[in-house]
DNA sequence: TCTCTAAACTAACAAGCGTTAGTTTTTGAA
DNA sequence: TTCAAAAACTAACGCTTGTTAGTTTAGAGA
């Protein structure tokens, strides 16, 4: 694996921090104390605390609206879609646990970027959304409100990244079947 | 109802504006803006910040404690046990949906009763997996695992203060059962 | 009408915040 | 070995933070 750059490693670093205390919490005192240098230095590599929340968050966000467009394109039934849609968190999240939880905790602290958060977030779930439609239309999936559907899975889904480190045995590519057949097919004998 | 106290009414517009922002971002001027006054007479009605914060908590994570408890000790299928759970989680939560989102995001700044809080956390999710291993062990519940379940479970409940308020018109009961029915019996026709 | 109390106010504090300016040290290629 | 660039440093800034002390105001009961 390529070695991080030293503004990925404040990036990565601020991260792990956010994930502990949430973003408002973080000092950049604290920041650079975890780093083993002095706050003042930190501004050779990055132009603000904000910068930093942006970087962690945008980039996540769009690998989701990526993988939800190829997901959303291909011709698949709709049930396996949303099989994909789970290996798709699975994936990201495990790649990014401590990225993930700025995403669900600190997108509010976004400034200049929060607009462009929000539509990239309503645009996902508008996809989703219409992934159940389609499915409950065809009958692959029960009659039930899309709206309770997506709300379950999604939950499920954005709370990974609590989940996942603790669970650092179990198999990815497993944890993304057993989750796919616990949210699909429920947990009644 | 009763009247809200002055001292209660700080407390609600205080859950208020930390699901909003978070506890570390909102300030006590924010606070006491929000309440038409200056900040400084916050303190003839509360001692302190952190204070505000653990009467929100500690208060809600007591009657998930005592309605787990009555769950747990009732002579009723391990499935009807986790349907009380559901039912359990969307009362709470709409009666405390603003409380909600501190308990669920803010409990690390929880100072003197931080470990309490966590004590609390640890027995509730300990019983909760004692349902579902009696309920696999008696074939009630489909042998996967356990935790994965209540990982699933736990994640949508706790993710309802997000989604309650959206969805004023939607009756709690109706919620509670269409919500059980999808968690327990999945999405798969 | 007087008095007491709850609840607001003004003013200020010490500490901590994100950030800038200017300087020194470290490092790696020529 | 030299020297430029990268990355650290010290010092300080203006502002905001939670909170305290002491004072004024408003309203209810005697």
């Amino acid at each position: 694996m390529r070695q991080e750059t030293r503004k990925e490693e404040i990036i990565s670093t601020a991260a792990k921090l956010f994930k502990e205390k949430g973003y408002s919490a973080v000092t950049m005192r604290d920041l650079a104390s975890a780093l083993g240098i002095k706050a003042a230095s930190l501004y050779n590599h990055i132009n603000s605390k904000q910068d930093i929340l942006k970087s962690i968050i945008i980039a996540i966000a769009e690998k989701f609206t990526e993988g939800m467009q190829s997901i959303s394109d291909s011709d698949i039934s709709n049930i396996s879609k949303l099989e994909s849609i789970v290996a798709l968190h699975v994936q990201i999240t495990a790649n990014n646990t401590n990225g993930m939880a700025s995403l669900n905790n600190d997108w509010m602290h976004l400034e200049d970027q929060l607009e462009y958060y929000l539509k990239l977030r309503n645009d996902y779930e508008n996809k989703f959304l219409d992934i159940i439609r389609e499915g409950i239309s065809k009958s692959e999936i029960r009659q039930s409100n899309p709206e309770v559907i997506m709300f379950s899975m999604l939950s499920t889904l954005r709370s990974l990244y609590l989940w996942i480190p603790k669970k650092e045995d179990l198999n990815i590519n497993e944890l993304a079947l057993s989750l796919s057949d616990t949210l699909i097919n429920g947990i009644n004998t």
